[in-house]
DNA sequence: GGCCGGAATGAATCGCAGTTCATTGTTGGC
DNA sequence: GCCAACAATGAACTGCGATTCATTCCGGCC
C-alpha cells in the first residue's frame, strides 16, 4: 500500500520461493565449520568492535559495520545471523580467551592472594590488549540493551564464582578474615578493578596495570587479611 | 519522491512559515517557568524513567512513554525539547538530590569514616528509594549513547571528588595510611558499592542497604587504616 | 451563545537502518 | 573456452519511530 515506487533497477522474478536451492540447512550461510577461520568472519568481528566502540550499538548500522570491515552489508549476513550476533560472538570470545588465560596460570599459582593479584591485573590489562573492546565492555555490556543483558549477565557471575572461591580458600586456609561474606568482597573486587578500567577507558588516562592492581589488590587484601 | 500517497485526512495549509505566532520564543511550548512544577512534566518524567528502565532507552518509543504518562505523544514535546531531553533530566534530578542530601547532612557529619559509610549508604540506599531510577542509573547512564556519556560523566566525577576529599582529610589527620592514592581508593569505593548495586539490581535481591555498606566499608576502611 | 488564547492531541511525515535476494564475480574442473 | 557452484554484492523492501503541526478541546470573558 504504502510504496508507490516499485523496483524499476533490478527485477525479481522467477523462482519465487520454492527450497530448491542446493545448500540444505540454513538459506544462504558460510558453513559453519569455516566461520571463525575465514578471513571476512574476523575482519567483520574487528570492525563491529571498532565502531560498535565508537558510536554504541544502537547508533552504528550494520552498513557502517560493514563499510569498516570493506565488505557488502549483505557479507554480514553470510557470516552472522543478525546484528545482535556479531556483538554477542565478539563479547563472546574476549570471555572466553580472559577465562582460558586464567584457568591457565592457576595451573601454576596457587596461593589465594597470588590467584586474585593475577585476576586483577589480567582484567586491567585488557584494556591496554584492546582498547576497543574495553570501551564496548564497560558500555555495551551494561544491558544497553535486553537481549546483551541476559548473556553477558552470565559471563559476569562466572567472574564472580571464580573469585568467590578462591576467597573461600583463604578462608578456609586461615589467611583471610572470615567475617565477610565471600560474595560482598568479590563484588568489591569486580567493581572496583572495572571502575578503574571505566574510568580509564573515559577519560583516556594511561596507567601501569600491574602496579595500580598492586595497589587495589593492597587496599583490598590488607582489608580483609585475617588477624 | 518516495512516498506517493499524499495526506488525505487532514489538510495542512496556508499559515505556511510566517513567524506570526504569538509566543516569541520557542515555537509552541509550556512556559519555563511552569515546566518544574507541573503535574504532566512530572508524570512524563515518571513514566520516562519506568518505561527506560523495562526496555532501554533506544528501544522506549516517545510513543510508549507517552502512552504511560497518560498524555499523547505531541505533549512530550510541549515540556522537553527531544526524547534526549526527557532523559537526560531524569538523570540531574536524581543526582542533585542526591548531592543534596550529602551535602547536608555532612553538616552534622565531621569524622572521614562516617562521612564514607553515610555516601555508602546513601548510594546502596537509592535502589530502594527508586528501584527503577536505579536500574536506569546503572544501565542507560553506562554511555550506551554519547549524549549520556558526556553529561554523566560529569556527576561520576564529581561523586569521586567529594569521596577524594574525605580521604585526603583523612590522611593528613592521620586516619588514614598514606602510601594509596586517594584518587584509587575513591574509585574502589565507588566501584564496589556500585557493582553490588548493580547486582542487586539485575538478580532482584533485596538487601539491607546498611548492613551491606558497613560491610563494605568495614573491608575498605580496615584497608586503608593507618597504623 | 459566540469568541479567544493556549494546552493537548495524534495522524502524517520522512528518513533511517535491518534484512533479503536477484544478480554478478570468481574459481576450478572439464 | 564453457560451465557449474558458490561467495559476494548492494539495491530494494519494509517497518519503525522521532518529530511536527493542523486541528480539536477547554475555560474564561463579553
Amino acid at each position: 500500500m504504502r510504496h508507490a515506487l516499485k523496483r524499476l533497477g533490478r527485477k525479481r522474478q522467477g523462482k519465487t520461493t520454492g527450497p530448491d536451492s542446493p545448500s540444505a540447512g540454513a538459506p544462504a550461510m558460510v558453513r559453519e565449520g569455516e566461520k571463525p577461520g575465514n578471513e571476512k568472519y574476523q575482519r567483520i568481528l574487528d570492525a563491529a568492535v571498532e565502531v560498535i566502540a565508537e558510536r554504541g550499538y544502537f547508533q552504528s548500522p550494520v552498513s557502517a559495520i560493514a563499510r569498516r570491515a570493506g565488505v557488502a552489508d549483505g557479507t554480514v549476513y553470510l557470516y552472522f545471523k543478525s546484528k545482535d550476533d556479531v556483538l554477542r560472538t565478539a563479547i563472546d570470545r574476549t570471555f572466553n580467551k580472559f577465562y582460558g588465560q586464567v584457568e591457565e596460570e592457576f595451573k601454576t599459582l596457587k596461593g589465594p592472594r597470588e590467584q586474585l593479584e593475577y585476576i586483577a591485573q589480567v582484567h586491567l590489562e585488557s584494556h591496554a590488549v584492546n582498547r576497543n573492546m574495553a570501551i564496548l565492555m564497560q558500555t555495551e555490556m551494561r544491558q544497553s540493551a535486553k537481549f546483551i543483558a541476559e548473556f553477558s549477565h552470565h559471563h559476569l557471575v562466572k567472574y564472580i564464582q571464580v573469585v568467590r572461591e578462591v576467597v573461600r580458600r583463604g578462608q578456609q586456609e586461615g589467611i583471610f578474615r572470615r567475617d565477610v561474606s565471600d560474595g560482598v568482597v568479590a563484588h568489591c573486587m569486580f567493581g572496583a578493578i572495572d571502575e578503574l578500567l571505566s574510568s580509564a577507558v573515559f577519560t583516556g588516562r594511561i596507567y601501569d596495570a600491574k602496579a595500580t592492581a598492586a595497589q587495589v589488590m593492597d587496599v583490598l587484601l590488607n582489608g580483609i587479611t585475617a588477624g
